[in-house]
DNA sequence: ACCGGGATGTTCT
DNA sequence: GAACATCCCGGTG
């Protein structure tokens, strides 16, 4: 007897996204990131902020100017962890999407939290509540242990220690969409997608401009 | 609640 | 030298 489709989609066996998946347009293809997980070891949050980068034809994206020793990643296959340094403190990953070469990209911008809690609260001190652990860029990196090491990451084979799985979850049907938050270049292509409603969606400081955040 | 400043690696002008 | 896909903490209302 098949279960309910709520209970098929919850007890689903989690597998990883194919190649394929990554291997499209990340303006098209990244709200299907949401509801996706990733998971690093036993520490996992399910994907609910994410936005796309466009590559050269894109000023906000660090492949604009084309490969570096830095986002070297970024030009390689589809289905790898990019991780850089922000602002000299801080660590934040990307899905590399699109045809090798491209430099298309997706920054996972917040996760709800779903396993390895108590690591993520050692790790992250600061967080005054289980919402905050994974809400924001740099704070999902320090909440799943995500570093540099981590960059060239295989999502797909879980080769070099993180994957994103499917585990039955639809994206949301109607994902929020807003521009890209933080960025000066090209700040006004409507490229961040989120989940409606969903409490652990990144904090939008009011100075910085209107974004629909719930 | 809102705002402002500081920390600081990599890239670019 | 300056900018930057950020976060945290302490000030003020």
């Amino acid at each position: 007897m098949p279960p309910p489709a709520a209970d098929a989609a919850a007890t689903a066996p989690a597998r990883p996204l194919p190649r394929a998946f990554y291997g499209r347009d990340p303006r098209h293809a990244a709200p299907e990131l949401l509801n996706k997980v990733l998971a690093v070891g036993g520490v996992a949050g399910r994907i609910v902020e994410v936005e796309a980068y466009a590559g050269a034809d894109d000023p906000a994206s660090h492949a604009h100017r084309g490969p570096t020793a830095r986002n070297a990643t970024m030009f390689g296959p589809p289905g790898h962890l990019y991780v850089y340094r922000s602002y000299g403190l801080h660590w934040c990953a990307n899905a590399v999407f699109g045809p090798a070469g491209t430099g298309l990209a997706v920054l996972v911008r917040a996760l709800a939290p779903l396993a390895g809690l108590a690591t993520m609260a050692e790790r992250r001190r600061a967080a005054r509540q289980p919402r905050d652990l994974c809400r924001g860029p740099g704070r999902l990196a320090q909440a799943l242990g995500l570093t540099g090491d981590h960059d060239g990451a295989d999502l797909v084979t879980g080769v070099g220690g993180v994957v994103v799985l499917d585990d039955g979850v639809a994206p949301p049907p109607s994902p929020g969409v807003s521009a890209r938050i933080g960025v000066t270049r090209a700040a006004d292509r409507p490229w961040r997608w989120y989940v409606p409603g969903e409490r652990c969606v990144s904090a939008v400081r009011s100075s910085i401009g209107p974004v629909p955040c719930r």
